[in-house]
DNA sequence: GTCTATAGAGGGATAGAC
DNA sequence: GTCTATCCCTCTATAGAC
């Protein structure tokens, strides 16, 4: 790949980043990646197709890197811890954030939408398989609708990453507060087999049960 | 209040919403609110001053048009259908979605972030105290931080309303998996003294407590 | 491939008539 | 209070020199 088209993919998501969607325009990238703006159109033959080449690209480059520490993981606990790391990380690299602002803009933008959905999609798929490892021998997976699940904690870490910029003592407080719920989690799956079993009637006698996949 | 000044707080919800943060302008503010574009400056002085007042009016309004729902709420999974029921009637007003929109603005305008913020702390009492309540009588509290988890559940509805804009049958699948995981927390809340005692005892030797508020 | 220059639209904001 | 007209800026995108 040539050096202007790397420049021109980092500088988008770094302008993305630190300017937001309202903020992202050719000048303002082209000025991130040190290039000059007729260039934008050369490479990529409009703005929104830069931002899309860049959000796919950025994802596919971050689920992937991740993708060992998700298999690595082995409670929901450290999911959790998991998610706070890439969250402190990503301060700096920034592709949550930038994918909540891809999102944002998705409202009255189809291009972005389908950008954004695919990027998301990336998360959720590692979210989802990990959930099906971590919850397989867990009674909780009799009230746990995985895939749904999976698609909560991803909007729900979109939402904690825009909070962090508005409130980021209010965000901090926020993760550590999940983290603290977490203990009930791995208290249900450390129960005795006595116990396990009760409350494996009790959750079958109160839930309707998952829902059903499509 | 002056009818024009009415009809401009409404027609910069209206535009937020329909047009997200980044075709929010001047000029669009004042098509949707049917009235010369000049006038806004003569009654807000600036875009961002006005949709600094029309966030913090819609924000109060809604806050306190639902509060009677929130003192009404006698369990988690209620909280969370009402949430839910929020977030469908808001598609058409529009308020949650309108503050996704500041949220993502706010990376970099200060002045949104300042509304943001404000509009989100609003949400965020309501919750606070509606958790409080709930929460005094359960096991559950004892690893719950509840002025933390308030931040967590505001901050995951907003990303669940961003995500909706790309992807409605998943968020529709995100919401079913949070209400049947609630179905825990009653269950937890319903067990009998003697199983309540084993779990408190069970939490306190792992977990290290809820955080300290500051 | 890279540059300058510019077209043409839309942005915030103001002056001044009414 | 409301309007028109306008200034000056930034935006996307293209034309054309190199």
């Amino acid at each position: 790949m040539s050096d202007t088209r790397r420049k021109l993919l980092d500088g988008t998501i770094a302008t993305l980043r630190d300017r937001g969607i309202a903020g992202t325009s050719a000048r303002v990238i082209a000025a991130s990646a040190a290039v000059n703006q007729a260039l934008i159109f050369y490479h990529f033959g409009s703005v929104g197709d830069l931002i899309d080449a860049a959000c796919r690209e950025a994802a596919a480059d971050q689920v992937q890197s991740y993708r060992p520490r998700f298999r690595a993981a082995v409670s929901l606990g450290e999911l959790l811890t998991l998610g706070q790391e890439l969250h402190e990380t990503q301060r700096s690299a920034g592709n949550v954030t930038v994918l909540a602002q891809v999102l944002a803009g998705a409202r009255h933008d189809p291009q972005l939408a389908a950008t954004a959905k695919h990027a998301l999609t990336l998360w959720i798929t590692e979210i989802e398989s990990t959930l099906d490892r971590l919850m397989r021998d867990s009674p909780v997976a009799e009230v746990a609708d995985i895939q749904g699940l999976a698609r909560a904690i991803a909007a729900a870490f979109i939402g904690l990453e825009l909070y962090e910029g508005v409130d980021p003592a209010g965000a901090r407080g926020a993760f550590a507060a999940l983290q603290h719920l977490s203990v009930l989690t791995e208290i249900l799956d450390d129960l005795p087999p006595a116990g396990r079993r009760a409350l494996r009637g009790r959750i079958r006698r109160t839930s309707p049960g998952p829902a059903q996949p499509k």
